[in-house]
Formats: structure tokens, sequence, C-alpha cells
DNA sequence: AGGTTCATGTAACCCGTTACATGATTTC
DNA sequence: GAAATCATGTAACGGGTTACATGAACCT
């Protein structure tokens, strides 16, 4: 059996928020900045089936008068140490290159999945890996040739200046953490 | 039948620039900082024969003396037709939201398959709406209950840290096209 | 009576991931 | 002669997208 996908994880992390219905998850992804994952019935339903196969969740049919009958989805205690285990997965490089929302997603929920011992030390490695990285695309910049379009290096520059702001803000709220 | 995906337009626009065969792209995400595009031969050749199927490239078998023989891929003019079409794409707010990978995909190859002309204006559409998107995050930070953990909002203002430095990249950008 | 919101689901399709397979050529 | 690199492919699997379907309750 796999592992939960990041929206599994997602949906994970707010059911151990508050308890929920596939229609409360989907209007939440619709109407936060958590937008960017998928409010679509076909891949909200079939995710919590996954979770509660794994026994992650579990879902219960609620008859409430006057209202149709939904099904109340909540954590379990497995899903509980999933969520633990998840969020403290060592940071790759990968996961930085390619995988930046899922890192994220990590971090959102990090101080309520493990606590601020645990979100400290995620930013230092965060930190420690932007700052590998980083220098290694400002060498790629640097040394492409002239025949190379404006708009193509402009692009490039645009990702380092995304990850040199994020690393400015993993230092500050490092600080947050350790005042 | 579909359009491509955006590994299958990242393709396009390579061959835009270079004949090039299927192993030569793949060295190329893995050695670039389009790493974050798949490098593994289960995606790339079948994307590329789909852009075959489509007739957006034709691929030749070379028969070099001494060396293995690989299929040399070439862009046709339906596959310049397509890759200008999609570059010329208007710019939605779901795109910057949930898409922006493929906006600065689109970006980095925009001066060669457009002219720089199309490109300040690509620029000045995506200053107007992270203009218009930044703000609604902010509000939306600036709401957060006292009961959403540190994480919880360091996660979403680096998510709008990362928008606006963006944001100031493009108007430099722009400003250099102007010039 | 008719449209909107609440609420959950399913089915087809597509494509990326992972893993396996093959074989030639170059390098040590 | 073994290992690494060049080079191209295939097959199973899983899950996201899109679209369709259903029906109750609420509002006008």
């Amino acid at each position: 059996m796999n592992s939960p996908t990041t929206l599994g994880y997602a949906l994970l992390a707010l059911l151990h928020q508050n308890s929920a219905s596939g229609y409360d998850l989907r209007k939440f992804f619709f109407a936060t900045p958590m937008k960017s994952f998928s409010d679509s019935p076909g891949a909200i339903y079939p995710a919590l089936r996954r979770l509660e196969k794994h026994g992650f969740v579990r879902g219960q049919v609620q008859d409430r008068a006057g209202l149709r009958r939904r099904r109340l989805f909540r954590i379990t205690s497995a899903g509980q140490a999933e969520l633990k285990r998840w969020a403290g997965l060592g940071l790759t490089r990968d996961d930085v290159v390619s995988n930046f929302k899922e890192v994220m997603l990590r971090f959102g929920f990090m101080d309520e999945v493990l606590g601020r011992e645990a979100s400290a030390r995620f930013l230092k490695s965060l930190i420690a890996e932007l700052a590998a990285y980083v220098p290694s695309l400002r060498v790629y910049l640097d040394a492409m040739e002239k025949n190379v379009s404006l708009s193509g290096k402009l692009a490039l520059e645009s990702g380092i200046l995304q990850y040199e702001a994020t690393l400015q803000w993993a230092k500050k709220a490092l600080a947050a953490y350790e005042r």
C-alpha cells in the first residue's frame, strides 16, 4: 500500500485540526490560500476513501434533522502517527527543487503536529538547503551564453529571486522561533 | 486529441531551439535549472511520441558510424504554430495560483517564440495579476485568528513574499524591455 | 415552480512514476 | 573483461482531471 499523496496529507492535516466532511474540505480549498490544491470531488472523495482504507481517518454518517446527511471524517490515532512521521521526514535537495509545495505544507502544520522545536529545526535545514542551492543557480545564470535570450535569463532569475526571498523569510522565521 | 502537457511544451520549446534526441533532452532536464521537469525515460519518450503523433515534431533515426543509433527530433511548422499559440495564451488568475511553473516556462521561451514585444506585454499582464492577487492574500493573513499557529501564519507569509518578490522582479524585467 | 446551495459519488481518460529490459560503445 | 555511459523503449500502477449523475433542502 502506498503512502498518501500531497493532497492526502493536506486533507489529513486539516482533519487533524478539525473534523470535517468532504464538502467542508472542498470549500476550504476553494476559499482559502490553499486554493492550489484541487477542490474537485473527483480528487477529494477518492482521496478520503484511500485515507479511510489505510485507517488514517474514519468517516461517520450524520443524519441531521432537516439537513442532507453527510459523512463527517475524523483523524484516527494511526492517522496522527502517520502525520507525525511525514512531518518529521528529513528535508532533501529534491524536496526543495521539485516538491516545494509539499515542503511548505509540512511546515504550515508543523507547530501543531510536532511542536515548535521541530519547526525551528525544519527551518534550519531549509536554510542550509537553500543556502547551498541558490549559489549553484547563480553560477549557472552567470555562465549563460550571450546567445540566450533575455526572457530566458530573466525566467531563471525569477526562480533565483523566489528562492532568495524564501531564504530571507526562513531566517526571519527562525529568529521568531528563537525569541 | 488533447493538447500537450506542460512537459510536452517544455520539450517542444527546447526542440524549437535545437534538434535533439530524447536522451539529449533527458540530460538537459537533469543538468540544468529545468531539473523540476521529469528526466525519466518513462515520461520523456512517450511524450515525444505524442508530440510526433500530433505532428508537432518529427523524429528521424540517425545511423552514425561507431555510435549507437538515435532518433533526432526536429520541430515541425505545425509544432512552431502550436508553440506560438500556447505562448500567446492569455494569463489567468488560475495560471498564477495553480500553474506558475508553466507561466514561467512560457515566459522563458517567449522572446524566441513570439518576440520581445510579446514578452513585455506578458510581463504587464503578470504584473497586473500579481498586483491584484497579493493584497487578497495579505488580507487573509491579517484576518487570521489568533488560534492559528505561528508556522501556519509563516507558511502563508512565505507564499506572499514569493509572489511579492516575483512582482518586483516583473517590474524590473519590464523596465529592461522598455529600455 | 425553478434555481441555488448542500452533499456525495462514479467512470473514462490521461499521464507521470517506478521499475525493468536491452544492447552497443567507451573507459579502466 | 567489467563497469560506466549512450540510447531507447515498455508495462503496471496510481491518482488527478473532467464530466456526469443524483437528490434533498432552501430561497424567491
